[in-house]
DNA sequence: TTGTAGGCGTTATCAG
DNA sequence: CTGATAACGCCTACAA
């Protein structure tokens, strides 16, 4: 048998209002009546039925979270960030991954409907557009990594382009004049962007642009490892390799191991992203660093401002920076920096 | 203006309460009412307000996830599988991450009282009996890699004796005598027993315990560097390294390339957990898998079968398989079997 | 096969 | 300061 507030009111001898009251703070209450009923409450364990409240208030104090098909740290880090700030607002989160295509997004997007009061879209893959179709109307959205901003939500954007342009004019910085890039999928807005920036900077630096140096990946460590094989066959040789995501690198620098061919000293190497075994490969990998957590700890804060706002209000685009972090993989960095 | 049951009701003709059996399948509804019904309930775009719903049938379709303080990829996996196996169910995943000490564990399970059908707790650190106290009474809960198992409750674990026993029977196999162990911490139940794993496999060989072999750590990747300096500086030297996890194996292969030492020549190296990426360092780091989304999958499964059945059974405990996988960071694999 | 009406546990609006 | 009481949206006997 639960026990309600009913139950408190009537063993406290007051009205179930000045118990709600004394709960939501809401409304004035004697304080001895106040501690009072705290007091019979705690003791018969009480805990307000949310559902009831919710129902009511029209609030569920809970976000929802839809994340890509992705593996890895990346994943992980943003739920940190998400969670820590939500749980600081005495929020709940709602997850749910593994979308691939439009149609499970969508699935996705309408199953959490009336049990979210905003939420956080993580959906590289997908225009900003399609999703707004499946969402309730004025339901407050924050859009992480997503193509299409400026679509009336408010929105959050690594700075890819800028930060692959970084990378690929350190490389061209350090003399290396045919560079490669693993790209990751062509619908991947990040993959888009980086792929953007590391044609810009070679082209800033009157650099011809060669097919055969961009080989697709799809951000998996095995697509990196994959892609290496073609780009050694390619002649020349490309004398640096800059993978779109870290677990492509990663898996290139396996494969170029196994080929024989020296990091950095033959063939240079970088990343994106600088997750955190980044510093622990062998050679320690070069990156160009995002700050995970704080991109959802960001997302967070930005949606529970819309709904404190009620959704009234222009929608905000904002880019994250991003910052180079060189280390050996491509020749840069003494070993002493691998810890950096 | 939100679209109820009773616009919808008013919109065919009928009353709320056919509308109700035909989105519940209870009762029977003639086809053609049944089919005006959900005509105008598509155009309507209704969809039925689960806290209205929850709050008399006493369900909520969600699952509580508690997980604990750990980085990397084995967080996103556990989250994958139970995910998974969520959505096929029609349930939804409520997750609480970042959870350290006891009180935040507990603090955590309080907030999800009234929220979740269920929950599964991840907590290495943590014992069983401190669990109930917080959780409301018939709750249904499966441990995940908890320690007090036969507390009353379903558990899973991963089978981690069992594992590092192989793993360090393997290395002994290989002629390896002095072999040390990267430790994770003393509270962290997957910890005690690998490292009970690896001391009775010693036993077994005859090999006499040497404290100076056994040397602390955290699970991270900078636990599994550190320590590396410490296991270099005991002589004679240990010609064998078993970190507690991978990402401590791979913070200890960064250490050893530092210093110089090569592996496998000069210092074998395994892990445990076998990480997507472990195939992948420099060299391919040998680790006991672990079917890590199959764990998720498996304590989703066992969730649903207990809420099934009301809570109703006797408590089952589980142990998942682990299996060896030898690469070639402790000498035994070929390169070919990388990607094995 | 369908409709009526009571109630799930809270909050919010009024009076007192 | 406190107490009735009407919603909130839905499910479910019980009747028809």
């Amino acid at each position: 048998m639960k026990v309600t507030i009913k139950d408190v009111a009537r063993m406290a001898g007051v009205s179930v209002a000045t118990v709600s009251r004394v709960f939501n703070d809401s409304g004035p209450v004697n304080e001895e009546t106040r501690r009072r009923i705290r007091e019979v409450a705690s003791e018969l364990r009480y805990v307000p039925n949310d559902a009831a409240r919710s129902l009511i208030t029209r609030r569920t104090s809970t976000f929802g979270v839809l994340l890509p098909d992705m593996y890895g740290e990346f994943f992980s880090e943003v739920i940190r960030g998400i969670d820590h700030m939500v749980q600081q607002n005495d929020y709940h989160l709602l997850v749910s991954s593994s979308h691939n295509d439009r149609s499970e997004i969508e699935a996705a997007l309408r199953a959490m409907r009336g049990r979210v009061d905003g939420m956080i879209v993580m959906s590289p893959d997908i225009d900003a557009q399609a999703l707004g179709a499946n969402l309730p109307e004025g339901l407050p959205v924050v859009l992480l990594n997503c193509a299409g901003a400026g679509a009336g939500f408010d929105s959050l954007n690594i700075d890819n382009y800028g930060g692959a342009y970084a990378m690929a004019e350190h490389l061209i910085g350090r003399g290396h004049r045919r560079i490669a890039m693993i790209t990751g999928e062509e619908r991947n807005h990040d993959a888009r962007e980086r792929l953007r920036g590391y044609r810009a900077a070679l082209a800033q630096a009157g650099i011809a642009r060669d097919e055969r140096w961009e080989v697709p990946g799809d951000f998996t460590e095995f697509s990196g490892y994959d892609a290496v094989a073609r780009l050694l066959a390619v002649t020349p040789r490309p004398t640096a390799i800059f993978a779109g995501n870290d677990s492509m690198a990663i898996g290139a620098l396996s494969a170029l191991r196994e080929a024989g061919v020296r990091v950095p000293e033959d063939m240079a190497v970088a990343g994106f992203d600088d997750i955190p075994i980044a510093r622990y490969m062998s050679p320690p990998l070069s990156s160009v660093h995002v700050a995970i957590d704080e991109l959802g700890a960001l997302a967070t804060e930005t949606l529970l401002q819309a709904v404190a706002r009620k959704g009234q209000h222009e929608p905000r685009q904002r880019t994250l920076p991003t910052t180079l972090v060189v280390r050996s993989s491509c020749g840069g960095g003494g070993g002493s920096r691998a810890l950096m």
